[in-house]
DNA sequence: CTGGTTTTTAAATAGTATTTTTTTCTGTAA
DNA sequence: TTACAGAAAAAAATACTATTTAAAAACCAG
């Protein structure tokens, strides 16, 4: 049996039993065993065996012989792991996940950009460049402005030289997509180019203190906007 | 066939592959094929299959049908999977690594200190606590001192009530384990609980900025250290 | 450049091994 | 005779093996 979308079937049954997990569906009823896991989903003992153990990596279940497979509770789930984040913002109620993921930024990309600045990687500063003039380009275009903005930040990681911040990106590029999705709704909100700008420049004049502060306001202000779409 | 350290033959596999894909091993001869996997290893394709698997999560490797198992070039690793962190570092010539790590500390912990003290979860706060307790009873003892060290650091995250960060505690017990270590070995260089006792003390009092530059200050003081040990 | 061949992973199928819980049995002491 | 402790057996689930078929992509012959 072909999954539908492309996608391997191990992986399409990573997706499902994932999101099924953060829902809490099996909260109740306990983690079915893999029989029934395969009579349901009418796969292979093999497949599902290897989506289970992906699933185990990501710290979602544990498996032991006898007692059989078990959801693991949320503080063991990987966050840090882009599926499981982006499962868990698509879930109903997930307002305070998109507050906490706002305070990570700002922890992380204030230091990006000093490192950026102090770095001063030419190739790397060029795209945060490219990233805003984007932004500037397709202003009144929310899908294009919403992927440069995601460029912009993400541009900033790897101008840091710091691996540790550029492997962020595939966490950021996703729940950023639903983030600024989320502020951009309630407030007719935009981004703000001048602020954008503003870190870009200190980070092309070296100035690490300045880059720092710039990226910070932004931060600040998107962490407030958050709060008050939680509040609405 | 059974694996010798209680580990599932899986995990073991795991383990074994990760260490030889980040010493290099496969840089020349390429990845082999699963048949061959199966044959150096003496394990089922199905268990190859899944320790496979789990690497290509952690972004080691990818598999195409045809073309076989392939390295993904450096970039493309995980370096917040604690397995790959540590791997990473347990390699020959990983000093670059340590300052990296050091660097990322230096702006999630401050941050972390910093909502630990607005934060005020009183259980959490105790186990920082007892952290530095453990520190000063176990000074003369270097393994104990290492724990308590760790834990105190750990404590702070579990105490910024943010899930982000306290996600972070695998990567960071694992790192330390190779980082502190590193650090006491050259200068004799032991922890300085005063400045360890400041960061507490600061939380205690819902200070946040002080506590954000008390543990800013040890943090750098670790990065100026790393940097003393590489000259060296 | 086209169509078949080959190689390699993807998936399915069936069965064995191992571990751990639960139950059942049994022997002994009150 | 009953109660209980401990041993033995059964059962349930995952862990693992072995083998086969399918699909995709590279390769090669014509």
């Amino acid at each position: 049996m072909r999954s539908e979308l492309g996608v391997s079937l191990a992986y399409g049954l990573l997706a499902t039993l994932g999101q099924s997990i953060v829902t809490g569906e099996f909260d109740k009823t306990g983690f079915p065993t893999e029989a029934e896991l395969c009579v349901k989903f009418g796969a292979s003992r093999t497949v599902m065996r290897e989506a289970v153990k992906m699933l185990s990596a990501k710290g979602l279940i544990s498996s032991r012989q006898r007692q059989g497979t078990r959801v693991e509770p949320v503080e063991n789930w990987n966050l840090l792991d882009p599926d499981v984040l982006r499962w868990l913002m698509e879930r109903p109620y997930s307002n305070k996940i998109f507050l906490e993921f706002a305070q990570m930024r700002l922890a992380i990309e204030p230091a990006a950009a000093a490192l950026a600045a102090e770095n001063q990687d030419r190739p790397a500063i060029a795209s945060i460049r490219e990233g805003l003039q984007a932004m500037i380009d397709h202003a009144g275009q929310p899908d294009l402005a919403l992927k440069a903005d995601i460029d912009f930040h993400v541009a900033i990681l790897k101008a840091s030289g710091n691996p540790f911040f550029w492997r962020l990106k595939p966490l950021i590029t996703n729940a950023l997509n639903l983030s600024i999705q989320l502020t951009n709704k309630i407030a007719g909100h935009m981004a703000d180019i001048q602020a954008h700008e503003s870190i870009l420049v200190a980070i092309e004049k070296g100035d690490a203190d300045t880059a720092r502060r710039a990226s910070e306001a932004i931060l600040v202000e998107s962490v407030n906007l958050i709060g008050k779409v939680q509040a609405a």
